[in-house]
DNA sequence: TCCATAAAGATGCATTTGCATCTAAATGGG
DNA sequence: CCCATTTAGATGCAAATGCATCTTTATGGA
């Protein structure tokens, strides 16, 4: 058997600094406009998010964690917060004596989507002005390709 | 005029989330392999080529700054670090009073030669592996539209 | 020439992340 | 049923990041 795994390409090399690069920008680029409006940062988003969508179930630590693909110390912390924050709840597990469960407050819904138009005007900045509906439907095809969980 | 900035089309918002969570991944598959084999972060490996590049002549930190889009403080102190490792070297600039200039020493240039391979199985592991070099060049096309500089 | 302004870096302080570890509850084999 | 192992989640501590601000030097008018 040869090399049991072999070098990069050129081009992926190249893929790979692009993607740093893009993806700091982009980054940045939101979360400054979320910032400037006074909002939380993105990630308080996408619990949320998360939370909203899983509707009055809620959902337990380590699925949003599964979700986000966040640390699970890192989670631990950001729950925290936004329990703190008044936008989530958190209440023991019926089934499961050591968990919790996670429901969004109304608090939470109502920032959440006080959040979107920043947040979307900040991705057409960072992301849409640059490219076509059917460059952004490849880019992200090839993106989903990269990480195995095919959520979204 | 209409809305100032158009709310971003679904597949612009697909391609965002993606990004999002194809860096994460590809990140962490990358930190984690050099730190398994006992070697710096990735920032060094970008800092320490970009002086390699640079040749003896050095850069200045805000030339490097611009080079690695990373915040001025947040640089400052990644020179500190690597400075305090003995892999960079700085000098009182000969031209500006204010400024330094950097250079990569031998020890520098050794440990980046070192991290190189890990590095590149990383990312043959976490992009490479994944597309083809087709797939690849696209990929990296469509990045690069995302961020002002061209610069690689 | 003098001064206001801008640019290059550094730094104190608060927040966040990463890492290791800890507690408590669940699970599964004997 | 019991104990070893696993899983959910929290947390102390160190390192990194973000933010504001500071110092020093350069620069560009009046």
């Amino acid at each position: 058997m040869p090399a049991p795994t072999s070098s990069p390409s050129e081009p992926v090399v190249r893929a790979w600094a692009r993607l740093e690069r893009a993806h700091r920008d982009t980054q940045a680029t939101v979360e400054a406009r979320l910032k400037e409006a006074g909002l939380p940062p993105l990630a308080w988003y996408d619990a949320l998010l998360e939370l909203e969508r899983a509707g009055p179930t809620g959902l337990r630590p380590f699925e949003l964690q599964r979700e986000m693909l966040f640390a699970q110390y890192n989670l631990s912390r950001l729950i925290d917060r936004l329990a703190a924050a008044g936008y989530v709840a958190r209440a023991a597990s019926a089934e499961d004596g050591r968990g919790q469960v996670l429901t969004i407050t109304r608090e939470g819904r109502a920032i959440r989507k006080r959040m979107w138009p920043v947040y979307a005007a900040a991705i057409e900045e960072a992301v849409g002005r640059h490219l076509s509906s059917a460059e952004a439907a490849t880019l992200a095809d090839l993106l989903g390709r990269l990480y195995s969980r095919p959520a979204s």
